[in-house]
DNA sequence: CTGTTAGCGCCTTCAA
DNA sequence: TTGAAGGCGCTAACAG
């Protein structure tokens, strides 16, 4: 028993499929206020639901907005996809997922699959890579969201823009200030300090990666500082929770006698910090006495670590939002949203040791 | 400039539609061979992709997967979201995200959109409610959900059933022995310990919470012990904060002298453990000297927080790929997947204050 | 094995 | 204002 249709409701209300069309779905007027009425019963009666395959072949546009992103149980994209998920709402359209592991064939089979539901818009989150082995890959992502666009679908990319890809119509990047934001917690970070800076990277050519660092290498520059080490590693915890074990021990090694400076590491996502802390305190360092931690994202679910994380906020909701009301159009907000903006914020976990507040927390 | 069709294609290999469709996408043999690579290369030089809503509305079925959760920010359903987005991805569908607040009547539109996109099964996460004021909005979303599976589609909720929804065809429900748990944590946490328990539980009427919350105290009872006090609050962690600072005071109060037992409380959720555990530390208590903290979940991302928090795992990641596939269909196990099984998971948060054992870590 | 003929359910000109 | 007719892109029966 397949759901009834349209032309079901219509002879049931004694009326052509076209008015009844009309009175459910039309935008036209329909003042046959009578025939409306028993249309509407009918329509009710009969549980009538549209169907929105046939809506979307016939008007070629599906209500649909889809959504790539790396792994949806990632906090980091959990949060935008909420942004997303809230913008869609707004729209009357919903969103479609799709995760990829960050491999660029995937993302293009994931953006192939959307242009095949006629997605209205394609929101891709989840950071670019510029590493040779993934050319061909970005190549032919590229390809494909050209053509995407070229029939009329909106994307919009979050943070770097796809490598390789035109500036076609209807191309949106929603473009989110790392190395700024880097280079300022670096400032911060750097002032009134006396330490050995580290980063804790991700694999090298991940544009959010590499930009964090390089916005950090130039806040420390600026204040005078020299260059900090860089541990390339997963951009995950796993990776974070490695390379703390690695700078465990050369704390640990440092610490006798030798006049040595705090360590203070900055870890390019605040999972990969959360990673080197757990590492540093499994080897019975404490932060920030032994070495000071920060982080990147301000993801909301790690707030209630302890010690407080510093890191820099960004606004991950909104990131969502805007890249999924910017590929909807310049409908809303002719102005165009406002530039997407972090804040730095640091708590107790790159407090400089006063042995004797154990209380104050951030 | 719209896509290509398939009937472009056929013409430019010079072959009938139908042929085209049998080559690109058909299942029986095409040995045309010659034929073939005709029309896939033809189908190449056009960046022909098939247009799944004419797909769907042919053989009326969408290859899609409704999901619908309270707010995929939430690691619990971020956690579920991409059990299902896995399954969805070894069917070759796709998933189609809803997130409604908990509020049935919210559910009732996902699932009528999920309907009218004709997408093959639903899977409902997300706590049923029994409360009176939701009771009509329940009856509805049954309503909803019945006339779906009536109409071919799957559902499968996770935990509970939908309250008065008749078990119709294709109706399945992962159940999550949340009372079974509940009570085998109470167990272990009452033995060789003397100590004043209290449950932090959500709104009364939350299956989750109310399940938790039973088990719990028939784990107590079971061990000899007296009924915990229930301090019914948000399902979130603001929720649990709110009552970890009730319980602070409480706490407090009874410090001078009186020969007090450490509380420990039990928290329905690993989130609202943690709101409480915030609590608690703002006003100075600290865990688990003056105070033990159980959750329920074993959130992943919540795992580095310190104390490590006591806990009882759930599979939610199987949880959600077995909803799925159950509503798949009977297909690729017969057997049926094995029930949903949970492990209590005792830290560092719940245990017995050993004054010098200041580095164990669980 | 291939081409032809009908729809799938809806919307949208175009007449009436 | 309402109805009739055609088509959105594809698949599924039939023919050939």
């Amino acid at each position: 028993m397949a759901a009834s249709t349209l032309t079901e409701v219509a002879r049931l209300a004694g009326v052509s499929p076209a008015t009844a069309s009309r009175v459910l779905n039309g935008s036209a007027r329909i003042p046959g206020k009578d025939i409306a009425d028993r249309v509407r019963q009918a329509a009710e009666s009969l549980g009538y639901i549209p169907n929105a395959q046939a809506q979307g072949l016939a008007k070629s546009s599906s209500g649909l907005i889809g959504l790539i992103v790396h792994d949806i149980a990632d906090p980091y994209f959990a949060a935008i996809a909420r942004g997303v998920q809230e913008a869609a709402r707004e729209q009357h359209k919903m969103v479609l997922l799709a995760t990829t592991v960050g491999a660029p064939d995937s993302e293009k089979e994931a953006v192939a699959a959307f242009a095949a539901r006629r997605a209205d818009s394609i929101v891709i989150a989840g950071s670019r890579t510029s590493r040779a082995e993934d050319l061909e890959g970005n190549t032919e992502l590229a390809a494909e969201l050209d053509r995407y666009c070229r029939n009329g679908g909106h994307v919009s990319v979050i943070g770097h823009g796809i490598v390789g890809a035109a500036a076609a119509d209807g191309y949106h990047v929603v473009n989110v200030p790392n190395e700024e934001l880097a280079a300022h917690l670096a400032t911060e970070l750097a002032t009134s300090r006396e330490e050995d800076f580290v980063i804790v990277g991700g694999p090298e050519g991940l544009f959010t990666s590499d930009d964090r660092i390089r916005g950090f290498q130039r806040g420390l520059a600026s204040a005078g500082l020299p260059a900090a080490d860089v541990i390339r590693t997963d951009f995950t915890r796993a990776g974070g929770f490695e390379a703390g074990l690695a700078l465990a021990a050369r704390i640990t090694a440092s610490q006798p006698g030798t006049e040595t400076k705090r360590l203070c590491i900055f870890a390019v996502n605040d999972v990969m910090a959360i990673g080197a802390a757990a590492a540093l305190r499994s080897q019975g360092l404490r932060i920030p006495r032994d070495a000071a931690v920060a982080g990147f994202d301000d993801i909301e679910t790690l707030r209630d670590f302890r010690p407080a994380l510093s890191t820099v906020h960004l606004p991950l909701e909104e990131i969502g939002r805007q890249a999924a009301s910017r590929a909807a159009g310049p409908s809303a907000d002719d102005a165009g949203s406002p530039p997407i903006t972090g804040q730095v914020i640091l708590r107790r976990s790159t407090e400089v040791a006063h042995p004797t507040s154990a209380e104050s927390v951030a």
